[in-house]
This record gives structure tokens, sequence and C-alpha cells, in this order.
DNA sequence: CTGACTGCAAACGTTTTGCACGGTA
DNA sequence: TACCGTGCAAAACGTTTGCAGTCAG
């Protein structure tokens, strides 16, 4: 709880219960779409609004303490902004788990093929996750 | 224009002036949207609908003949399926340009260091084109 | 105390659907 | 001819906006 205060703080976002409900469960789930957002945070806090959920969702995404994850055949999920890292997404169950590969080779290939600079990248792997298989 | 009637023909879709236009619009600019679809198809056109648009985007998806891309702050774009390749996207202008680059160790990586099975993958390179620099 | 946040309702843009008509095979 | 595709209008969504009341700093 605290340590959400204080990333709410940093950000110079004030601290609201609705907030810390949210990073809080993107902390906890990793990866969350605002619907997921909406129906777990209700059950305990009957007065939460959608309009609230997105205003917040996207006011963290200008301060980029939050990122987006754009997915075929999902909403998009948000995630808290960690080190660079891929996804493995399981096409079965939708689940989403962070893995951390090493793409300097293929930015510089990249690079050297190419007239465009680049700055960020963003790698998903789709398949089966353990329990789907 | 014969090869495309062959490209719907081969995908079993009957072959309309309508689908004409837009696997052709494909071909040329690589990655277009639903609602650029529209407007360039509209112009000589006039009497296609937007539905019709989307319901063919939509069976086209399903043959997969052609695949989505979804991309962080822009309308999602629609290509003709080829052979596996990355994406170079210009934050600056929004334009997409393929490029092909050898993923296979990364996903071997990948596949060691994970429980998940992969079948396949996207990545996505963001920067200026050299245009916007 | 002041500005920012919340919840509600309305507005908005995008995508889908149902239906009658027209065109493809 | 039989079925599928088209265009139109309406409906269904997801997301944003405006506003009045409330809360955090």
């Amino acid at each position: 709880m605290e340590q959400y205060i204080e990333l709410l703080k940093h950000n110079n976002i004030k601290v609201t219960p609705q907030r810390l409900a949210i990073v809080e469960l993107m902390d906890i789930n990793g990866h969350i779409s605002v619907r997921e957002i909406f129906n777990k945070i209700k059950a305990n806090f009957p007065s939460l609004s959608l309009a609230t959920v997105y205003k917040n969702v996207n006011s963290m995404l200008k301060n980029s303490f939050i990122k987006e994850l754009k997915i075929t055949g999902q909403d998009s999920k948000y995630e808290l902004a960690k080190e660079a890292h891929s996804h493995l997404i399981c096409q079965s169950c939708g689940d989403v788990k962070d893995i951390i590969l090493d793409t300097n080779s293929l930015i510089s290939d990249a690079l050297e093929k190419s007239d465009y600079t680049i700055s960020e990248s963003s790698l998903q792997l789709f398949g089966l996750c353990s329990n789907c298989q």
C-alpha cells in the first residue's frame, strides 16, 4: 500500500482510493484491461465509475508510468512501466507473461538495413502457455 | 487486376468490384486502415458503404489472407499476408515499412527461458523515417 | 481554501447488425 | 436460379466530455 502511495506521489498525481486500487491491480496482475480493472474494483468499491478508470488510465499513460499493450484479438492491456521486456501471449487463455530477451543485435541489424532511427521496440510472441498446451 | 481476381478465387471469396478495390489498395499501399480504404475507394466509387469495407476486411481476416497490425497511437492497419517480417513505424508521420529480420535466435532463447510454445511473433520498431528525422 | 478528482449522464466515433435489393457464379 | 454481397439505417459498443458535487493537499 505504502509503495503505491509513493509511486503516485513520485509521479505528481494526487493519491485517491480509486488510483491506489488501479495501480495495485496492475502490480498484482501484471497486465490488465480497463474492463477488468473496472469489474474487479467495482466489487469492493461499488461507487466506482468507468469514466474514472478511463480518465486515470489516460493520465497515467501521459505521465508514462504505465504502458499500453495492444494485442491482436484482445482488448488493450496496461502494465506498470519497468525495464524493457517482451511479452509471451497465450492464444488460448489470453494470459500475458513478461520475458526479458536481448533485442540489441536485431535492432542494430534493422538500423543497418533501413534508413529509420529507432527509439523503441515491441516484441510479442504468440503461442500456448503451459496450462493450455 | 488479374492477379487480384486470382487471389480472391484462391481464397474462395466471390469476386466483386469492392473486394478488388480493397485488395488492390492493400497491395499498393502496403498497410492501410479501414477509414483510409473507405476514403480512397469512395472517391472513385461513390456508392461504397463503410459497412461493406468492414464486412470484407473481417472475412478476409478470417480466411487469414490479410493480417491486422495494431499500432499504439494509430488505427489498426491491414496488409496482405506474405512472408514473416517486422515493421518499422515512424512516430512522426505514422508511416509503416516492412523489414525482414532474423528472429530465430530470439525465439529459441524465449523457448528456453519459458514454458510457452511459440507459433508466431510480432516485432514493431518505433522511430523516425528518413523524411521525418 | 483551491484546484483536482469523482460519478453521472449525455455525446461521440467506430464497428456490427438486420433487411431488402442486386449481382455473381 | 440460388446464394452471397451490397448499401442503408439502426443498433450496439467503447471511449470521451461536461458538469455539479466532493475530496486531497
